[in-house]
DNA sequence: TAGATTGTTAATCGATTAACAATC
DNA sequence: TAGATTGTTAATCGATTAACAATC
């Protein structure tokens, strides 16, 4: 499965936006779509979508274009959503709740196995059919269930600690809500959603408008 | 307050991740910091540090570094940091009350003016001494209260129907999770938060590991 | 003063865009 | 076949890194 060409971070940021145009374009029937028409669509260049592609392979046909079920597929295969991943959420806050719900409603390639909460108050709580347990389990539960996705939802300064737990109970993938800079072994991946980061870069753009 | 020189995305993006970290460093009563030490705890190199630092202005002495302090009030000031935003969350899910909580505890800057739902029948409660009010008052309370910063966190299908009565009620910035890209004039600023394109990159990462 | 470290210019690297031959 | 549009190479552009003179 080792990809014998680096793809750049650029090119794989690009991926699921693709995806998701074309997800939208099934779902209205469309059956093709040019690069140049992609391009209107996605604000990209139709040189710059061509380039990306061609990077996995053509998929495209000289004067037709590409089809759009074939190209959403053949992305879905390339991002890996062709599979399914079990996933714990871990921090039972509101956010923790939304984020959960979220991949629930959304998400149908991440199944969520278990939701976990640092205080065991909530142990035994039912979220929408999820049952919460505390974060003791933690470590024997991913172990038990082959989890390989955990979402952290709990606070800047118990980040590091979840992740350590994580880690040890050999974890694939984290989607880091938690505000820090996680420290991680090479062989875990973690996609961070720094909050502040983002609306700090907002306040930026309205400054000179 | 025009920015004579176009400062790259690429800068702009990473200006709050200095002042996350020049504000840990500030907690931990460090004084000074040169560019290369700041390099090995941020992970972009020293290079780059004092290149993006000076987009901007000299900050640092030659021989000495920088002073944190003064760096952190610096890049505040450049991120637009240095103001107060009356700010409406709209969308009284889990997710909307997540983001009010968090902007409420961590991000001083922006103060919830109020809470909006789509639907009526939360009118009149109050989350954490806001009052929620109902859609209908959007408007004319944006316009009332000079309120600039928007959060959208309904579902993607009222995403674009919300951003349009923004606009017309002249919001200035839109903090944007509704997972759909918003058509916006010129003049209102956009910091999208795609939650399945984070995600969906995670997956990737995860393939080849 | 000597040592350290910035500010800034020049060199390199990588990513985007343009161009066009291949081909459906 | 003629027209359209891809796949791919070459040219351009921009961002990162290296180097070093300026200076605290």
């Amino acid at each position: 499965m080792k990809q014998t060409k680096v793809i750049s971070k650029a090119v794989i940021k690009r991926l699921p936006r693709y995806r998701r145009y074309l997800g939208e374009l099934k779902k209205r029937g469309v059956e093709k779509i040019s690069s140049k028409d992609l391009s209107e669509l996605i604000g990209y260049t139709a040189s710059q979508i061509r380039q990306d592609l061609n990077n996995f392979g053509g998929f495209g046909q000289q004067g037709y274009g590409y089809s759009v079920e074939n190209l959403y597929n053949e992305i879905s295969n390339i991002l890996g959503l062709n599979k399914e991943y079990k996933t714990v959420v871990v921090g039972y806050g509101r956010l923790g709740q939304a984020m959960a719900s979220y991949i629930e409603k959304n998400e149908k390639q991440f199944s969520i196995a278990g939701i976990f909460d640092v205080s065991d108050k909530v142990e035994n709580e039912v979220f929408k059919g999820t049952q919460v347990h505390a974060f003791n389990d933690l470590k024997a539960f991913i172990r038990d269930n082959g989890v390989e996705v955990a979402v952290i939802t709990v606070p800047r300064d118990k980040g590091q600690v979840v992740a350590d737990t994580l880690v040890e109970a050999g974890i694939k993938g984290i989607w880091n809500f938690s505000s820090v800079d996680l420290e991680l072994p090479d062989n875990v991946c973690v996609e961070n959603v720094h909050m502040s980061d983002s609306l700090h870069a907002l306040a930026y753009y309205m400054k000179d408008k």
